[in-house]
DNA sequence: TGTACATCAGTGAACGCGCGTTCACTGATGTAC
DNA sequence: TGTACATCAGTGAACGCGCGTTCACTGATGTAC
């Protein structure tokens, strides 16, 4: 095997992010080896320094496309519940719970750690910092924040702040009652009780 | 140095659980190395396997530890608040989002990753559960969960998840805005609005 | 268009390092008499 | 109580492994003429 087409090492380069990206949230970047993400990609550990400096500069593009990823599907979500008003935010927050393939956990769990081990100006901490804003924007606009009740955002920001963090006890605790308890009452009492002031 | 009293040799044990507590609720398990707890302890590296059989079980019983302190801490919080109503969950609030050494970080935040890459029976998943039930425990009798309003529990869970997940945010995301603006809105707003309903 | 050469994407092995764990050893502690 | 011996907490070096990174090499691709 020899050298590669310009336009097939640029697609090969795009697979290794994407392989980086799901297996970085589905496992945390230190426990997730370039040697696994080659082979994820279908190369050989070798090559990987022809396209990144180093696992730290991957780890930051894999993140925001992670980012980018799960802010996607939080607008095709929004767009299939049509009527963009208590029932979107609603359904949004039960795909936000729902089980999915762990290559699509919420990167603002997954890649938390990361992300707060590095120094305020890693290019990994500002991806997540830009990352996390994108998706609470959102969120925001899913909850349709623009009618400036004056207590809406505060709401809105509650609202999120539970989900993140019900999500996070939810994986690190497991199938406990009072988990799914949790999740249960921002599904059905928190939402109604936000939606209800618009 | 020869052999140890077997008080002093207890000494010690208890002493590599408290610098382990701290050391892995600062930089996570995987970051910090059998030879750090043990340096931390005052020790050389080769004496460890005389307490522990592995780093998992340390990791078990650090966690454990950790969360018994952070319960102790709540506690010990609520107690300074004499009232016992609303101004004592606003305290336990204050107190969750205070700059704390970081040794003392949250446990639910800091040990989340490593009690989730465990299976669902390994003894450090079991301590996590075990001590995030007690912490929200603490936190649902310190907001007077007693009083059996059918929504109380509700807007409890709702506080509690919105807590840890604004906790996680601010360590990740790093001193943005909107965290800020996150913290003093479930400081400020929320607080006073589930306390109005007892 | 065809040809000769430089480039460089990808390979697979190797390097160096840090980690969890093991081990031979030391000498004070605990114990049997 | 005193003595002889076994125990074992702690030491410091070593082992084995996996990881991030480097490197010599290959041969198809890109380019200059």
């Amino acid at each position: 095997m020899g050298r590669s087409t310009r336009s097939q090492a640029q697609e090969n380069r795009a697979r290794i992010v994407d392989a980086a990206a799901g297996l970085f949230r589905r496992h945390g970047v230190d426990a997730v080896s370039i040697a696994d993400v080659m082979t994820a990609a279908g190369m050989t550990q070798g090559g990987f320094y022809k396209h990144f400096p180093s696992k730290e500069a991957l780890a930051a593009e894999a993140c925001a496309t992670a980012f980018a990823r799960s802010v996607e599907a939080w607008k095709e979500q929004a767009r299939q519940s049509a009527d963009g008003g208590q029932a979107a935010l609603r359904d949004l927050l039960a795909y936000y719970f729902s089980e999915k393939p762990p290559e699509r956990t919420c990167p603002m769990v997954a890649l938390a750690r990361d992300a707060a081990a590095e120094g305020q100006d890693q290019p990994l901490h500002l991806a997540y910092g830009d990352g996390t804003r994108r998706l609470f924007e959102a969120f925001a606009a899913v909850a349709g924040e623009g009618r400036k009740a004056p207590q809406r955002r505060a709401q809105i920001m509650t609202l999120f702040a539970a989900m993140v963090g019900a999500n996070l006890l939810a994986r690190a605790v497991g199938d406990e009652p009072w988990i799914r308890e949790m999740k249960t009452v921002l599904l059905d009492a928190v939402v109604p009780a936000v939606a209800q002031r618009r």
